[in-house]
DNA sequence: CTGAAAGCGCTTACAG
DNA sequence: CTGAAAGCGCTTACAG
């Protein structure tokens, strides 16, 4: 049996109370008490009962990670530099991983009630589900890798790539490299959100370079790499002619490049290919993928930066557009001439 | 604000304990009041405070389920498959994720006080932690991708794949093939644990081929990308005549490959790579990595059968090996002619 | 600076 | 079958 803060409060003969005031750095107790506490509670190795804290507690240094769709090689490393990155500052963070189905706000609004956290740190959402049901929140709040700007929410800010512009310097990155015959693998992009501002940026710059609506070849793809796999297929099959790919994201890319290699295409010889993200994984795949990577670190401690200023100054919601930045790899190659 | 029990009690007219009777299915509850309430409940969209309920509840149908190092792609489908198959037998899971430095059975120790499971899954885990810790656990336990039948504790079951024997098949596997040069990349094999045991399976194998201690050629590395890449380098800047390698994970192996790309030796043709795990990502990578599949599904329903037999037909613990599957690859082949 | 007491939202004997 | 009441382990006004 785990011992209580009763048990603790007989050890070291103070009132319950004091053993709480104690363990929970309140400024008006006696120095010596509370070493004395400190010392049974590490002694004793005591470890207060959550369900009991969070039941009773109106505020505290909690902060909440809401994490949506956690089989994501992209944001294992946000999580873990959000984590550390909190920490640093004093607090205390409850990650809560959700699947790509649950909906963000109604978890988020439940683990409200249960731990009033002073914060939340969304790790990817869904903007339409944001728009619809974020109004029920109201403590200080931030998106992290998604723009919430056009929201208009006072308690949310936000943190992301400039998903457009990245999407538009993929495409034109090829597009300088002499091709014109361009596949797109996308991910949903049907409704708001970073594929959909990753599209419209492609489908800009592809305007500017003179390509066509009707020169756009288009499959929407799971996030997996099976189905970017038979995406990838299906688009030559369709368009034996297509010189390069675009692919929102490196999981996608790799799945293309796998299913190109069984098609006997060389890579980039034949056709070249980009990603997005900038995983580890991308960097160590045969060949290296072109790609452009997302700030992991940077994403994170704006994201515990932006939230704490909201809590502590009051801060009124900001929304920050960071730079995808290039990353050369083995994908790419200019058109050859045909 | 969101409802209380109080409040479903008031609205539906019934006594706060009738309503929580009807909420978890006991049985002697008015089939029409249950209906009432649980109309009223949906309606009103009430979900109960789970700190509350784990504060109180002695007992119920909670499984907890830890998860250690929750960065590793080979943990994620098992996690998946666990909750299915959990959701199946009609427990309700919640799982706790750990860092690799965590002490799980601290942790699970823990959770027990305050959730009252009634069984605990532990995916991944150290053997030598177990050993020395895990008789402060009282509840049935089943440990998923380790073997603890050496361990002796009456309440701990587990299922895991013949490390030693899969260590012993990959190995044998080179051997076939002609090859007698062979290094080894091995996760920290110092302690007792899978992979330990797969270093004693391919020493084991290597014995059986006639190639001795002195030829066997080792190095640690950690698990990652990265570090499997400097070893795998190093490994062969120190011996140059090495015509295969063992690495005991398929992540390990794509470190291990991209390292060797690197250094313009062709796979297989130089040199021949052999993986653990079968990950999904193994079947992607260019080349295709040669490997030891280890079974997913069936470890992550036999854990959840085994939990299921122990709680409800107080079975004996028991341990159960799999056989990790042979996965032909691109990354190996038969040793040139010298 | 400290203690006694109320109460968070539930569950569960106990009585009817 | 149902209700009134005790209590889980904490935190926090309130009094001193």
């Amino acid at each position: 049996m785990l011992l209580t803060i009763k048990d603790i409060a007989r050890i070291s003969g103070c009132a319950v109370s004091t053993v709480s005031r104690a363990l929970n750095d309140h400024p008006d107790v006696n120095p010596e008490t509370k070493e004395r506490i400190c010392r049974i509670v590490k002694e004793y190795n005591y470890c207060p009962n959550r369900n009991a804290k969070f039941l009773k507690q109106s505020s505290g240094k909690n902060v909440l990670l809401i994490a949506k769709g956690n089989v994501n090689l992209f944001f294992t490393p946000i999580l873990e530099q959000l984590q550390s990155s909190a920490g640093k500052k004093g607090l205390s963070v409850t990650v809560s991983y959700i699947s790509e189905n649950d909906n963000e706000i109604t978890e988020a609004f439940r683990l409200c009630e249960e731990m009033k956290p002073i914060g939340i740190i969304f790790l990817g959402g869904n903007v339409c589900i944001f728009q619809r049901d974020f109004s029920k929140l109201t403590i200080p709040c931030v998106l992290c890798t998604a723009y919430a700007g056009k929201l208009g929410f006072e308690n949310l800010s936000s943190v992301s790539v400039n998903d457009f512009q990245g999407g538009k310097a993929a495409a034109a990155k090829l597009c300088e490299l002499g091709h014109r015959r361009i596949g797109i693998l996308s991910g949903d992009n049907k409704s708001a959100g970073p594929f959909c501002e990753r599209f419209s940026g492609i489908c800009n710059a592809l305007s500017e370079y003179g390509i066509n609506e009707a020169e756009r070849f288009t499959e929407i793809c799971e996030f997996s790499f099976r189905s970017a796999y038979e995406k990838a297929y299906k688009l030559i099959l369709e368009h034996s002619d297509l010189t390069a790919v675009i692919a929102m994201s490196d999981i996608i890319a790799i799945g293309a490049v796998r299913a190109f290699c069984d098609m006997k295409l060389k890579i980039p010889d034949d056709i070249s290919v980009i990603g997005f993200d900038g995983l580890e994984l991308a960097d160590f795949y045969t060949p290296r993928i072109t790609t452009f990577h997302q700030p992991v670190e940077k994403l994170a401690d704006i994201s515990v930066k932006m939230l704490v200023e909201m809590i502590e100054n009051n801060d009124e919601a900001s929304h920050i557009l960071l730079d995808a930045e290039y990353v050369s790899g083995e994908t790419t190659k200019e058109r050859g001439i045909l």
